[in-house]
DNA sequence: CTATTCTATCGTAATCATTTCGATTTGTAA
DNA sequence: TTACAAATCGAAATGATTACGATAGAATAG
């Protein structure tokens, strides 16, 4: 997902292209891992003195519901990373040191289709942490 | 997990017994799926009216540090269930219902130490969420 | 049984993340 | 460039959770 993409979303659904929302893009997308609203806030604030909350908020829930972003929640905080747009299904190992979210090529679920063949599976949740070989080297 | 054990691990670890942690515990062993701290408290009120909202977030707070609850979080909302204590590691489908939680045999783990080889996996999330046989037939 | 000593609880206020609101500004299509 | 819907601001409201000073209650030793 590039900035541009995201701004071309945002059009054809009928929303407007202002400098701050290319900038919110533009800090996921070189993010590349899960960031706070109070960081995006923090970034924002450096080009926007005095940026309202209003403006944060409402955008982040807005990339989020045209899929622009992904969120988890975390001791009461909700974090959001740049969406991936691969177009297939797919989870992610995300490095606890650096952020870096690397996409996995497997699904787990294949391994409780036998264990869970009476349950209706919804969704799920999967998810690996720990340190990418960068950061478990230095 | 049971009452009776939850309330020996209080005392081990120098805490009080009292009637509202024994009637918690108890309402969670029963519940047999998550719960929110706002769900409790409305079952605490029916035998205490008057109980402070520090006594119920005090006391999952403290259920949880002792391992006698775990919690997971959705829509910036804090839900706890009884823990299990089988020993093992394992992770749970959720009945998104009725909220019952049953214990999965496998763990996905596995499936990524070939592609994760250069990787240092730390933790993981993992969760399956649908509809149990019984909420599936009715 | 009673005194002593912590821990638990109450009632309420504070905190933190997030949402909402009325007024004003800004993007964009005609 | 004009008109209008959408975006933003500044500030207040909400909802979940945490914290605090004062009181009540459980455990333990004498």
């Amino acid at each position: 997902m590039q900035v541009d993409e995201g701004i071309a979303i945002l059009k054809k659904n009928g929303h407007k292209y202002t400098d701050k929302r290319a900038d919110i893009l533009s800090y996921f997308v070189h993010a590349k891992g899960y960031r706070s609203a109070k960081a995006l806030l923090a970034f924002m604030e450096t080009s926007y003195q005095g940026i309202s909350l209003d403006t944060i908020y409402r955008n982040l829930r807005l990339f989020e519901q045209l899929e622009l972003l992904e969120s988890r929640e975390k001791n009461g905080e909700k974090l959001f990373k740049i969406a991936c747009k691969s177009g297939t299904h797919h989870h992610h190992f995300v490095c606890e040191s650096c952020g870096l979210t690397k996409p996995l090529d497997k699904c787990p679920l294949p391994v409780y289709t036998e264990e869970l063949a009476d349950y209706h599976i919804h969704t799920h949740a999967f998810e690996l942490y720990g340190l990418c070989p960068t950061c478990h080297h230095s």
